[in-house]
DNA sequence: CTTTCGATCCGT
DNA sequence: CGGATCGAAAGG
């Protein structure tokens, strides 16, 4: 698809509950402009927490870290995990809601170039399939955090016409509990997708 | 304070 | 399969 064919998010877009915003969110646009110009990518892959999901960041209520997930859909909510990596979320809902969708994985569309030096390797098929590379990738850190992606550096489009897409959900994965449910959407058989990536 | 442990990635 | 490496959260 072609990069005209996306238009900005509105707030309204946000304000569905996180398990329905998840799959929404699959063929949209993620952008970021740097000073040496646009980074983006196709979000093929996706995962949908809770203020009622033990697996969620939010699960014991507001805290310093998850305080974005409560301010309300269309805010970035990034944090670092294992010490290492920071991950990627767009929260949703209402204020006061305690949700957000975890981005894992995206097609590169632009800034390629720039991907490829922040990762440090050369395969593209790598660059975006994960949470933490993605955000390599990126450059997105916890700078960040709780930016608004209606206005903000980093920014969400979608496309302008609904396209049909094949989105599958299936089990999240790296979390210990709340397993069941099938809170983990990918766009069927991309080649995009991070690793622990089949259907179920 | 101190301890625990995680929505991951990479090399072995 | 294990190590890296940090800091939020929870416990004392």
């Amino acid at each position: 698809m072609k990069l005209e064919e996306y238009v900005p998010a509105e707030q309204e877009f946000f304000l569905r509950t996180a398990p329905l915003l998840a799959p929404r969110l699959i063929g949209c646009l993620l952008q970021r402009n740097t000073d040496s110009g646009p980074v983006s990518g196709v979000i093929v892959e996706t995962e949908a927490y809770t203020r009622d999901d033990p697996a969620s960041h939010s699960f014991g209520g507001r805290t310093g870290r998850n305080w974005p997930m409560f301010r309300g859909g269309g805010l970035a909510y990034v944090y670092l995990i294992y010490g290492v990596h920071n991950c990627f979320n767009v929260t949703s809902g209402p204020p006061g809601s305690g949700e957000a969708v975890l981005v894992r994985a995206v097609r590169p569309l632009q800034g390629l170039e720039m991907m490829r030096r922040n990762r440090g390797i050369r395969e593209d098929r790598n660059l975006c399939s994960g949470p933490g590379k993605l955000c390599r990738a990126f450059g997105i850190d916890r700078g960040h955090n709780g930016t608004s992606l209606l206005e903000g550096e980093i920014r969400l489009l979608v496309p302008r016409r609904e396209e049909p897409l094949d989105v599958t959900a299936g089990r999240r994965v790296g979390i210990s509990r709340g397993r069941e449910l099938n809170r983990r959407f990918t766009l069927r058989d991309s080649p995009w997708l991070s690793r622990g990536s089949s259907g179920s």
